[in-house]
DNA sequence: ACTATTTCCTGGATGC
DNA sequence: TGCATCCAGGAAATAG
């Protein structure tokens, strides 16, 4: 379940095998398929465009798009091409005669003779277009605040007011992009608070820690390239290793690292989390 | 304006 | 071995 370090690393990876790349042409599965923007527009905004640059925002794979001009004249930015990978999502980088596997929704074609193609067997992934040509093209942005960019005191303002859980708050994308739940969990461990602890409830002194926590657990993610839970891997196949780092998720009933106390797991808002009721407070 | 719950989807794990 | 049931999860939709 690719969250925030592992969209990242595949944004890199990504960008490594195609910046520069042209499209050539896109093919889109049948309905019902996974698209957010209509299969006409997706086509339209993408094909005969190069590839500028990969990049994550929040969780969503986001391709600036320019299209060449002729004489002489400077390429103009046009229009982004935004993967949402959802669960299962992934974007494979292949050669034309590598066999279509089964749940492939869409293959995009480049000038090099590579294929980008996204594989989503759950279908949970989305596919959309944003144009920068229009109007009201400022292109995509993620609703909530970017958490390894984000000041403190922003970050501490996320959560005023709020009687929701932590736990559900740190999931909710309009208030931070990018956090899901094996990171919540791990920063909510490090930082000591419990997950159903309401987010206003809070001290200044634990959001600051809650902070520090998230920011640092999202960095030593992405330098590991990700966490492979289920059957996540990056641009290039490789799987992460930031599992074996995990304190808490995923490690019901098995011993806290720092203290022994059998990990628990209880369910919020529909997800599980994983904490220790000795650490956590 | 918030918050909580339901829904989507399918492979893999579990239970009888 | 086979069949049914449950579970995972992000985010949109729906309900309160």
């Amino acid at each position: 379940m690719p969250e925030l370090p592992e969209v990242e690393t595949i944004a890199r990876g990504l960008h490594k095998w195609v910046a520069g790349d042209t499209i050539e042409s896109v093919w889109l599965g049948e309905k019902p398929e996974p698209l957010k923007s209509p299969a006409h527009e997706i086509a339209e905004v993408l094909e005969r465009s190069r590839i500028v640059e990969v990049r994550r925002v929040g969780k969503h794979i986001v391709f600036d798009l320019e299209r060449p001009r002729k004489r002489r004249r400077l390429p103009v930015r046009h229009g982004q091409w935004i993967v949402h990978l959802g669960m299962t999502g992934r974007l494979q980088i292949t050669a034309p005669e590598t066999e279509i596997t089964k749940h492939t929704h869409a293959i995009v074609k480049l000038a090099s003779g590579r294929e980008v193609r996204f594989v989503d067997p759950r279908r949970f992934g989305r596919l959309a277009v944003a144009h920068l040509d229009s109007p009201a093209g400022a292109g995509f942005a993620a609703p909530g605040a970017e958490p390894l960019d984000s000041q403190t005191q922003r970050f501490v303002d996320l959560f005023r007011g709020r009687k929701t859980p932590i736990k559900s708050a740190l999931l909710n994308q309009k208030l931070l992009s990018g956090v899901g739940n094996i990171y919540a969990d791990e920063s909510l461990f490090r930082s000591g608070i419990r997950p159903r602890r309401r987010a206003a409830s809070l001290t200044l002194q634990q959001l600051h820690r809650l902070h520090a926590a998230l920011q640092e657990v999202l960095r030593e993610a992405i330098a590991l390239g990700g966490s492979s839970v289920n059957d996540y891997v990056d641009a290039d196949g490789e799987e992460g290793f930031f599992q074996l780092q995990h304190r808490v998720y995923g490690r019901e009933g098995e011993p806290c690292l720092v203290c022994g106390t059998p990990i628990k797991r209880v369910v919020i808002a529909g997800r599980s989390s994983h904490y220790c009721g000795r650490c956590q407070k």
